[in-house]
DNA sequence: GATGAATGAGTCTTCATTCAT
DNA sequence: AATGAATGAAGACTCATTCAT
């Protein structure tokens, strides 16, 4: 058997790149077809329906991304490498592939449609980790839940600032320091 | 002299709190007529069309919050004191009026949509206070286009949390001062 | 009472210029209203709807231009004569009001709406003509009715000629004679 | 390999005779598919859009008679036979198939619709017929442009006269050569 | 005599999906 | 594995018309 999953890459990269820059609504499944150049039909040989390939894209690059992130954070000992290396691990992401981050980050309210158990690792892992820190005392106690949200809405929209601003291929990792930077002091990282 | 009706400030609520639930893609005219129990004939006496709803909803809330932010600002000296007002204003907002403030954040991809020289105000708003704490002396020199999307990102994703997690009807106020905290050390306000 | 009649008269040419030029179908009430400059709901306090409208309108046009040519003819006494006073009056109500002229060629196909037993008086008036005209030995016998449509086709086509033609404003008038002297030939007048 | 399927030809078919009866603005794609007894949905797999529809139908029967019309005209020498043949043509097409035929009629003002450079051959090769004739010495001199459009006014009127006249099938043929004899003496073609 | 608001039926068109081939 | 044809439901929007004011 060889190659056969060409098309289906072929229509994961497509639907990544249509849904990032028009949103899971606003493309059809002809949009998609279209852009890989084969009929309708034959997306349904790779995907049950348009719901399940939209969820199926998001959730094996959610985990991937979970994943590495989980790694990175555990190769790490201090909070500050942590938060270094999961800013850095975002940023190569969003340099290297940004319709797939761009998708993600429009692919997030999708959990609505999800299977209701699914647990959204990626804000717990983040979450964990200052836990941690407040018992290491790294960080003072604070609310961790309230902290990961404003630590994950620095990394975000700085991604962004990337995509909107000006010059249209800017880069997100020459700030990937700047970024990591604040959000220990969003912590109140000791030091 | 016909009747003066409700209908239109229906129609804007209904909307509003369509769009911030499901996006603006999500819902259809249709939707929107029968959460306010109109023909859908109705709603085009009223706007346009769907695009130019969407566009003057946002654009009418979105002129108004920013005029309450410059305000706020500007009655104001301190960046600690400014970054303080515009987080409280906009946290009474999304506690007085989530559909509004949600609506207005899912809008912000509108832009695209909307008559290419419309300026965003509210960015900017922070971004020119930030360059002038630099001028005075308040924070360290720094990228203020890059700090000014790391508060928003920072507010807006403390909104979400608020917004998605668990008890429902969570506040944003009670966070407010946390969270201009947090603002200011990301900027590096001076003590 | 004073000039009420002025909404109406104006109604009335709105609706023949906008017939004209788009045809009975592709216009709406709102357009009209729009040409106009008045409310939709006021086109109604002078015509019951649109299809009384453009009745209306066609038969007061019609019955205006019978009378008309019925006049013309009689005032005549060969068929050359008449013929030639018939393609006058045509070719002057073209130039002077081709909107008018234009209406009353598309609003033809209207009898289907029309009460069944209108009688379309003109094309009866020349059968009527030409009939005499064999009575009286000024063409020879033929199908009356055949001659007629070939007549009025020769006519018709020749004002479309002038509208469709390349100097916009092309007058149908200085044609008539050469029009005329065809229709007769046509016909087979002696002579 | 898909199935063949037969629909755009029924498809073709209902819109020519709808349209022949009630004319284009009239009828919906509801009332083609209704007839054709598929979906809505159905006839665009066929044509881009109603637009296009009609365009494409149009087009076709247009250059086909065109075709038609001047192997006709190329085949004879005097400008008396072209004549008949060509009324000969147009009758024959009209009693063979009367909606194709009416469906042209109607459709002829489509052109305002069409891509502007859309020559229109039909009326032209009758122009230049006559003015070979003039050349030729076969009519006195005279304004070609003129003769053709009373000749195309004779020949359609009358199947117009077939068309509305009482017995409901009148056939056009029988009436061709007298027509053509008509069309004759409009150019006043010498004998 | 005129109006803005409203409506139900209808317009053209696209959607996600299925199915025979 | 892939396709063209087909569909029912839904999309945005327009239509002629009515009605309270």
């Amino acid at each position: 058997m060889p190659r056969q999953t060409d098309t289906k890459e072929k229509i994961d990269r497509a639907a990544m790149r249509l849904i990032a820059a028009h949103g899971v609504d606003a493309i059809s499944m002809r949009d998609i077809a279209r852009e890989v150049d084969v009929s309708e039909a034959a997306l349904y040989r790779h995907f049950k329906n348009k719901e399940s390939l939209v969820w199926e894209l998001f959730r094996a690059n959610y985990e991937a991304l979970a994943e590495e992130l989980a790694a990175a954070q555990e190769a790490r000992q201090t909070l500050a490498d942590k938060l270094g290396a999961m800013v850095r691990v975002c940023s190569e992401l969003f340099d290297s592939d940004r319709d797939r981050f761009v998708f993600m980050l429009l692919a997030q309210h999708i959990q609505k449609i999800a299977p209701n158990d699914y647990v959204p690792a990626l804000p717990l892992l983040l979450e964990r980790a200052l836990e941690a820190a407040i018992v290491r005392d790294e960080i003072p106690p604070q609310d961790a839940s309230l902290s990961t949200s404003m630590v994950m809405g620095t990394v975000l929209q700085s991604a962004l600032h990337c995509l909107y601003h000006r010059p249209e291929a800017l880069k997100l990792t020459p700030f990937a320091p700047t970024i990591a930077d604040a959000c220990g002091r969003i912590v109140q990282l000791r030091q």
